[in-house]
RNA sequence: GGCCCCGUAGCUCAGUUGGAUAGAGCACAGGAUUCCUAAUCCUGGGGUCGCAGGUUCAAAUCCUGCCGGGGUCACCA
């Protein structure tokens, strides 16, 4: 249960009474009104904008709007105040038996704990995400994006969501051509020619020397006295191929699995191009015309004004229009993934997310142009733009060249820290910031790395649970027979406090899968087992308040029952990250 | 020069889509362990939210203009 968006329905339907009582006027619009956690603790436990929001549609004072809501707002259920504040806030502080009541939702749900219907009936969605060249491995650039459109994807789905996620594999570019020329060369080397320095412009790094080598196995020198026409084809689809299967692998390798692969090669030759060329070109949104060179540099060396098929990309909010095909005749990128995107359309996507690297940024008014002219503004793509890791070592940075072929692989990365430290990691910044990866503090045991942190908690309180079931006979700390704990025991602040921070994870979860925020997932980690370590700490001060009491098994049965709960939704945040709980630290 | 992102405590960063007296961690100063893992916790100081205007009951948050850092700028992807 989303609390919050609970006692929003309760004070809509508080203020709707009132209109009918004449108290207010009839048909104000509540969409504005909104109940949240307040700032401070001390203010209660949720709190309204209410009559701030109503007083002027209605014509009134906030206060006095506020009073007699607030009054009827006590009335209700588990309400045990409502003080207005300030301008004009109500402040509802809840029972401790509806804090009980929550615990005994944790107990019943399971993992299973803050799904929610929030984004149900709004249509599909499709993530993509990663899409990167299939010519070599995957690098550390792209394992933000990954584990950000992964983890965003796992949240859209707990909260309810439609979503399928995908990858666009950019298999038509020059860059393919390139990648099995080099592959060709790998193939002359494992025929025992001597090929000597990987010439410039071409792929050096040694994962083409299998390559060469599967090829030269299963066909000899066949391809050796043909055209290059004649062999590239099969060097081009076949090194691809051994690409794809790589990068599918290492996304594997950190726990992420794509839905649907679309090769940009194939829509290419189904003619989806040509017919969005056409659509575009009958709409009237694709002219002849003559763009200017960049101002404030000075243009490339290549530069030369020519006509070209240009998309009208102004008329949507973009700065300029933009090409469609390049000089030799073929189709730009940008064409290509309008393509794509249309094809997304038709398969019955209305929400589109894309994650990019910072390096795209530049890219994105046009692609949300391009959405919205071949969907005429029935479909909506937000793209979110992950900005660079600087990888560090023990707080040095660490410089990669890519010439050097020295660059860090994504499985390197993966190998030296694990896969849930980099899931983890990569998500406590918000993707729009810049952040620093460093392999050593990574696997630090230490407050200061969070992934531990959360990780530790876990463990302690599975630890305090098989503890008790060893210290207290005849306890049994399964979370069906927990749920029959009397949990009225539980009364003291700080154990409340514990309870309500759980009790606001629904609300997170809808919250960071409407704003496509998975960073929030490990900030709310982090928030729900700083007020777990701080509690257990208490019992070194008072005895009383520690989990484990001997001479009580009421007690013990009730703080197991919160225990069980704080790691059963520690457990249900890491399932959105895609990390695994641990039962112990070693 | 255009566009995009960032600018919040000495450092690294949050800030619930416009709410009340702006919060954490690190660092610094002090304190807690006969005990379920002290791998943790508690207390304290520390701020013109880059600058200047504007919008309104209310701005770190929205708008405009500057300043600083990063990215990007036909035909690559």
């Amino acid at each position: 249960m989303n609390l919050f968006q609970h006692f929003q329905a309760e004070v809509i339907r508080q203020i709707e009474a009132m209109a009918a009582e004449g108290a207010l006027p009839g048909g104000l619009d509540t969409s504005r009104v909104g109940v949240e956690p307040p700032r401070e603790a001390s203010h209660g436990d949720v709190t309204t904008n209410a009559a701030m929001v109503l007083a002027k549609p209605a014509g009134m004072k906030p206060r006095d709007i506020a009073e007699t809501l607030a009054d009827r707002l006590l009335a209700l259920d588990d309400v045990t105040a409502a003080e207005v504040a300030g301008p004009g806030f109500i402040n509802l502080r809840l029972a401790d038996g509806f804090w009980h009541a929550r615990l005994m939702e944790i107990l019943a749900a399971g993992r299973a704990y803050g799904d929610s219907d929030f984004g149900a009936g709004t249509g599909k969605v499709n993530v993509e995400y990663v899409s990167a060249n299939p010519t070599g491995p995957l690098h550390v650039a792209h394992a933000r994006g990954a584990v950000v459109g992964d983890v965003l994807a796992r949240l859209l789905k707990k909260a309810g969501y439609d979503v399928t996620t995908e990858y666009y594999i950019n298999d038509a570019g020059a860059q393919v051509e390139v990648l099995a020329t080099s592959a060709y060369l790998r193939y002359c080397q494992a025929l025992g020619e001597d090929i000597g320095e990987i010439p410039d412009g071409m792929y050096p790094g040694e994962y083409l020397i299998p390559v060469g080598k599967a090829i030269a196995d299963a066909d000899g020198d066949k391809w050796r006295h043909v055209d290059e026409d004649t062999w590239l084809p099969h060097f081009r689809e076949f090194t691809v191929r051994e690409m794809m299967a790589q990068v599918r692998e290492d996304l594997a390798a950190l726990g992420v699995e794509q839905d649907v692969f679309t090769s940009e090669k194939e829509l290419v030759a189904a003619g989806a191009v040509d017919g969005v060329y056409k659509t575009l070109s009958e709409r009237d949104l694709i002219y002849t015309g003559v763009l200017e060179p960049p101002k404030g540099k000075p243009p490339p060396d290549d530069w030369e004004p020519r006509p070209q098929a240009l998309f009208r990309a102004t008329q949507f909010g973009d700065d300029v229009d933009r090409p469609l095909k390049k000089s030799d005749g073929s189709w730009t990128y940008f064409a290509n993934d309008i393509a794509n995107h249309l094809d997304k359309y038709k398969r019955g996507f209305t929400q589109m997310i894309d994650i990019f690297g910072a390096d795209h940024g530049g890219y994105v008014k046009r692609m949300k142009a391009a959405v919205t002219a071949v969907s005429e503004g029935k479909a909506e793509l937000d793209i979110k733009l992950c900005q660079m890791v600087h990888l560090m070592k023990d707080g040095e940075p660490m410089r990669m060249s890519k010439r050097a072929g020295n660059f860090v692989t994504l499985r390197d990365l993966i190998d030296e820290v694990g896969k849930d430290v980099v899931r983890f990691l990569m998500l406590t910044r918000k993707s729009d910031s810049q952040m620093e990866f460093d392999l050593v503090k990574a696997v630090e045991q230490s407050r200061e790395n969070p992934v531990f942190y959360v990780q530790y908690a876990h463990a302690r309180c599975r630890s305090v649970l098989r503890s008790a079931a060893e210290e207290i006979s005849g306890l049994d700390t399964s979370a069906e027979a927990l749920a029959g704990a009397d949990l009225s025991l539980l009364t003291d602040p700080a154990e409340l406090d514990l309870i309500k921070v759980m009790a606001a994870w629904p609300r997170t979860v809808d919250q960071a899968a409407e704003a496509h925020e998975p960073h929030r997932i490990a900030f709310y980690l982090n928030d729900l087992v700083s007020g777990f370590h701080a509690l257990w700490n208490k019992g070194n001060d008072d005895t009383g308040l520690r989990f484990l009491q001997a001479d009580n098994a009421d007690v013990t049965r009730a703080r197991m029952a919160m225990v069980q709960a704080t790691a059963t939704v520690i457990a249900s945040g890491l399932d959105v990250l895609g990390v695994v709980p641990v039962e112990e630290l070693r």
